[in-house]
DNA sequence: GTCTATACTTCGATAGAC
DNA sequence: GTCTATCGAAGTATAGAC
């Protein structure tokens, strides 16, 4: 439309990809206000204006950070919630501190940069559609009472108070966090048994 | 310590109030990034220099910010949970859509600006105290199970939850957010009975 | 695909006059 | 207490050579 038909680099450059791991690591280390074209350049070893050949704006760049991210988050969250015990998959990724955090920024930059916030809602509906889906039956398999507490409102427990709980202890708080954590356990445990650590999902193994 | 001697504006003059207004402002409504000096001298319609006078530089801009808010909050928050139901109250005081912005914006902020971080953390702490003696004795009058469900479990839930749903909201969201509210209510209403609109505490009643 | 060079904007901050 | 004037730094973005 208003772009004048410029050189752009193509989708699957490696150094494109170095750019958007450069721009996620500064946002995590200090927020989005840090990731900015001289400085996403610099961390990955480039040129700024390297930034300006692979996205046009530095809007496009948060752009396919948003939608990488949440590409990768959709599945790694498929995988983990077909494991046996849906339910404490669930709270474990939830339960990502990266993931937590780059989800405020994303918000907080999504308030300054509008293009953003459509994009970032979209994909946090589809999140919470595939969460619902996966718990769908296995609440009332587990005999809970879903008449009082239907899937999509312990669903919207379950995200809401991981993130905060993430968010809160990024800022250093802790008060109520082990209270909150032991009931979380005790309660995961009376639905779904105890876990060797790392059996719930697709926990990666190793690193 | 470095500072070499400037001049600078006293705290309770009122030019220094509407430049914390300005400042409060554009953070609502653009993100933190959009309160630059120029911008925060600009809707308060003063020129640039001012901000600097009032304020050395823009961390104490934000630091006075911080603190102005949370003196305010925590007198607000203090007498609306005096009320005859605290629950209510508080969970009505923690759903004001404001507040919750404002706390994620310098959450976000605070990832950036490292002085702000730790004087956010604290005020949050005293916040929860607050808050939690406030509700002390008052659960355990409901004939809740405070063995399962002890004071500040419930605390973390009621705060986190308020948090997201605004968080959410603001951004476009809605999935299962009617379903929650509706559980809340009921919750509120079987434990503290139906309540008239504004009845619950403090709220401003006109404005 | 990456570079040099460059234009333009905005920002934070200070000095000094009024 | 507020102004003019000004600084250097950093930001986004583009054109064009290699």
């Amino acid at each position: 439309m208003t772009a004048p038909a410029r050189r752009i680099g193509s989708e699957d450059s490696e150094t494109r990809q170095a750019l958007l791991d450069a721009a996620e690591q500064l946002i995590l280390e200090d927020g989005y206000a840090a990731a900015t074209s001289r400085r996403v350049a610099a961390r990955a070893g480039l040129k700024p204006q390297l930034v300006h050949y692979y996205f046009r704006t530095m809007d496009d760049l948060f752009l396919a950070l948003v939608r990488r991210g949440a590409e990768r988050n959709l599945e790694l969250q498929a995988r983990a919630m077909a494991s046996p015990n849906p339910l404490r998959a669930l709270w474990e990724v939830s339960c990502d501190p990266s993931g937590a955090a780059m989800t405020m920024e994303l918000s907080a930059l999504s308030n300054h940069r509008k293009v953003i916030q459509a994009e970032l809602a979209a994909y946090a509906e589809r999140f919470r559609t595939q969460q619902a889906e996966a718990l769908a039956g296995v609440l009332e398999r587990y005999g809970m009472d879903l008449e009082s507490f239907p899937t999509d409102v312990v669903l919207f427990l379950i995200t809401s108070t991981s993130q905060i709980l993430m968010l809160e202890e990024k800022l250093g708080m802790s008060t109520g966090h082990a209270a909150f954590r032991a009931v979380v356990e005790r309660e995961l445990t009376r639905l779904e048994g105890q876990l060797e650590p790392g059996e719930a999902s697709g926990r990666r193994s190793a690193d």
